[in-house]
RNA sequence: GGCCCCGUAGCUCAAAUGGAUAGAGCACCAGCCUUCUAAGCUGAUGGUUACAGGUUCGAGUCCUGUCGGGGUCACCA
């Protein structure tokens, strides 16, 4: 249960019983917010209901606020109600209260922090969707980990979450694949192919797609025309570079429901098909566009072509649907692609894409309204640039240069779980800074140890109090049933009401698609873990376990598999495993 | 030039629907190890939230403009 909205609740039923507010409760309630304070000494939890209903009910906030107090102290789980600055209302609740909540995290285990504020909602999310010519590279890795932890969030909120990744396998560059697999195919055949001519991958990985082609297919391609080979060797290269996509995909702890292929959809005729309903609509037509202000590219010509009247739909100028010689654009076929989605029963769809694609959200927005009539509803996560450093110096990352840094070779090096932990200490919207020497660091710096060595040492407690107490339970399910009443210290119900709001945590960060916000919130929760830890160095009777003090022991135990079971709670939503022993 | 994102402490970054005195880490300074992991903790210093207006009980957050950084702009996907 989220605690701000069974506060909420109380708040709720303190203002029903107030005489003026018959009238507004409707119109207003919903701008009523409870939240913490900003500062603890304030209370447990501040209230803005005086000042969001005192105009509508013709009183002062103050005023209205006093009245409201009164109620809210008749309930049980309420200490204290003042009324503070313009018309606040602060809270103070019950250490039983608190306690309570303890025993709530303990009896649900990892699953504590589960909502149903999705409702068993069908929500796609789209993620990587990297082009099937070659490997996942570290620059994948972001929108990777966004997205999974996106799609675990949304599961956790109760959403039914569909995973997914586009395949591109299309257009153009995988002709261009197709064409470079065959060079490898010849080489691996004995010929010398010399250098890799322009307008072809020139990636050492195609070299096993070429040998494996030869071994199952001998020369059978070699004499043949391009239209002989062409669709044969592009399916056989995409079938490899999808296999291992796949394969780092997975050791990156990421799993896809479904893998859609562009080229089905091409060749089943939905793009056609949409682009018949589009056209139905009346929301296609002939047109020249614009030409691009500022720097004018050199081959710009006028040329008429299909347009999608997105301009109808939010977006600032309508956008080509075909290219010149009316063939479809990578456009036409990704509005097919979203409608496929909305009928699959996906209203919600939220794509995870890189900077680049920045400037194409509004069009793809736009899209979606038209071919859902206004019932879908596309999200966007744009995710920008990630930069690769060692010991602060830039990693350069071309493929030209052969400084190709495989996504691969990244999880070879820190780790998946370092990976998916950084790329999640940022906005996605904001650049991060990855240095494959600092984010292995052992130190404060580091959220992933950070965060780590705070779970490592829940357990370090409970191992030794193992010893201590070999008959006692020390699972969550056990330890939810021992005597919390000895937890009265401000360290110890300060970190019981960060474990509380773990449940509000995922709500929100699940409402605003916003996984990093779990990465956060594990740090904060772990310094205030150490930070009970160490008041054990300054004063023993605060330590975990207390000699000759059973009663207290079994509570505060109770209060460290607490924190393990919700660091290890949020951690499950980022995807990171969380470890029960740091030293090596 | 149009559009999109960003601008918060010396540095790296937080701040749910607009809420109270804008918070952490690093660095710098002062402390804490015979101790459940010091790989840690406590305290101090540090701010005109780029700038100028506006909206209102209240703005880092919303609106307009300016400046600065990044991305992007049909016949690639």
């Amino acid at each position: 249960m989220n605690i701000f909205n069974e506060v909420g609740g109380i708040v709720a039923k303190a203002m029903e019983e107030i005489p003026e507010l018959a009238e507004v409760l409707d119109l207003a309630s919903q701008r009523v917010a409870v939240e913490s304070p900003r500062d603890s000494s304030h209370g447990d939890m501040a209230t803005n209901a005086a000042m969001v209903l005192a105009k509508r009910a013709g009183m002062k906030p103050r005023d209205l606020a006093e009245k409201l107090c009164v109620r809210l102290v008749e309930h049980g789980s309420v200490v204290s109600a003042e009324v503070a600055g313009p018309g606040f209302i602060n809270l103070r609740l019950t250490d039983g209260y608190w306690r309570e909540r303890l025993r709530e995290v303990l009896s649900a285990d990892v699953d504590y922090g589960a909502s149903t504020i999705g409702a068993g909602r069908k929500v796609n999310v789209e993620y990587v969707s990297a082009n099937p010519t070659g490997p996942l590279h570290a620059a994948h890795a972001r929108g990777a980990v966004i997205g999974d932890a996106l799609a675990r969030l949304l599961a956790k909120a109760g959403f039914e979450v569909c995973r997914e990744y586009y395949i591109n396998d299309a257009g153009a560059q995988v002709d261009t694949l197709a064409r470079s697999t065959h060079l490898r195919y010849r080489e691996a055949l004995g010929e010398d192919i010399g250098e890799i001519p322009d307008g072809h991958y020139p990636g050492e990985y195609l070299k096993d797609v070429g040998e494996a082609l030869a071994e199952r297919d001998g020369e059978r391609w070699l004499a043949k025309d391009e239209t002989d080979w062409l669709a044969e060797v592009r399916g056989f290269a995409i079938e490899r570079m999808v296999a291992g996509i796949k394969t780092d995909l997975g050791r990156l702890g990421i799993d896809m429901h479904v893998y859609s292929s562009e080229r089905a959809l091409v060749e089943s005729g939905g793009v056609d098909a949409v682009m018949q309903t589009l056209d139905d609509k009346g929301l296609l037509y002939t047109g020249v566009l614009e030409p691009p202000k500022g720097k004018m590219p050199d081959d710009w010509l006028p040329r008429p072509q299909r347009l999608f009247k997105a301009t109808d739909f939010g977006d600032d100028v309508d956008r080509p649907i075909a290219k010149s010689d009316g063939s479809w654009t990578y456009f036409a076929s990704d509005v097919a692609y979203h409608l496929d989605k909305f009928k699959r029963g996906y209203a919600e769809m939220i794509d995870v894409w890189g900077a680049d694609h920045g400037g194409y959200v509004k069009r793809m927005q736009s899209a979606v309204r038209a071919i859902t009539a206004e019932q879908g509803v596309l999200d966007v996560k744009i995710c920008q640039i990630v930069h690769m450093m060692q010991d602060g110096k830039p990693v350069r990352m071309s493929k030209r240069a052969g400084t190709f840094v495989t996504l691969s070779d990244v999880i070879d090096s820190v780790g998946k779980d370092v990976i998916r932990f950084i790329m999640l200490t940022r906005r996605n919207d904001q650049p991060l800074e990855f240095d494959l020497a600092k984010v292995i660091e052992k130190s404060r710096e580091n959220p992933v140890f950070y965060v780590q060595y705070a779970h490592a040492r829940c357990h370090s407690v409970l191992r030794l109090a193992h010893d201590t107490f070999p008959d006692l339970d020390l699972g969550a399910n056990g330890l939810a049933g021992v005597d919390l009443d000895c937890l009265t210290g401000s360290g110890e119900l300060g970190l019981i009401k960060q474990l509380a709001s773990w449940p509000r945590l995922v709500e929100s960060a699940a409402e605003t698609h916003e996984p990093h916000r779990v990465a956060f919130y594990l740090s904060e929760l772990a310094a205030g873990f150490h930070g009970l830890w160490n008041k054990g160095k300054d004063d023993a009777t605060l330590r975990f376990i207390v000699e000759g003090d059973r009663p207290r022991t079994f509570a505060r135990l109770a209060l460290v598999r607490g924190v393990a079971t919700v660091i290890a709670s949020g951690l499950e939503v980022m995807g990171v495993e969380p470890l029960e022993e740091l030293r090596s």
